[in-house]
DNA sequence: CAAAACGTCTTC
DNA sequence: GAAGACGTTTTG
């Protein structure tokens, strides 16, 4: 798991060499499991961890050309997806946000038995937003009440970005002003 | 293995 | 479409 997002994926080698932190001594934080003591621990550090977007696709992907649409599936799903075909009115596809492109589209590849494209990975909550960082469940909103059977985090506690809807972990290229490549225009 | 909680499917 | 239920993945 030392990949991050797609990289692996590309059959490139982008993985920056990390050069040994060396950050050790007086951090210790060997007790953290609380979700708040996590975060505190990062604030510490350098927030990252495995705080993933620290070389990811969207760094080499200029130095790619235009070659790169042809290996990445992922993205070109994405850019095509924008105004329409492969998104919206699919009738009974699940809309699982595009991440790894075309496959095998509906037919449970395996892994995660369930559906929508090939596995949707578990996001983690970013443990910065305001619901992240408030502690302890209210024990009263819904989904502290159905715990048992709803198995859902405290409203007031569900991360800001978990609320929104997965965009395959490129929304970072979609820009607002519409265009998802500005330097190639 | 158990607890926590995301993603989906289902139901209202 | 929101809320509930369930299956599943993560992590300790
Ligand atoms: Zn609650
Ligand atoms: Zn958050």
């Amino acid at each position: 798991q030392l990949d991050c997002c797609h990289c692996s994926y590309l059959a490139i080698t982008p993985p920056p060499p990390h050069p040994p932190p060396s950050m050790a001594d007086t951090l210790d934080m060997s007790g953290s499991s609380s979700p708040e003591q996590q975060r505190a621990n990062r604030i510490l550090i350098g927030s990252r961890a495995e705080g993933d977007s620290m070389g990811c696709v969207t760094d080499f992907l200029p130095l790619l050309g235009c070659s790169w649409f042809s290996l990445n599936p992922g993205l070109f799903a994405l850019t095509a997806g924008g105004g329409g075909f492969l998104t919206g009115g699919g009738g009974s596809m699940g809309m699982a946000g595009v991440g790894e492109g075309v496959e095998g589209l509906r037919g449970e590849s395996s892994s995660p038995g369930g559906v929508g494209g090939a596995g949707r990975r578990k996001r983690k909550r970013c443990g910065e937003c305001v619901p992240c960082r408030r502690m302890g469940n209210c024990e009263e909103c819904s989904a502290c009440r159905n715990r048992k059977t709803g198995h859902q985090i405290c409203k007031y506690r569900k991360c800001e970005q978990l609320k929104k809807k997965a965009a395959a972990g490129l929304e970072k290229m979609v820009f607002p002003s519409g265009a998802a490549f500005p330097w190639l225009q």
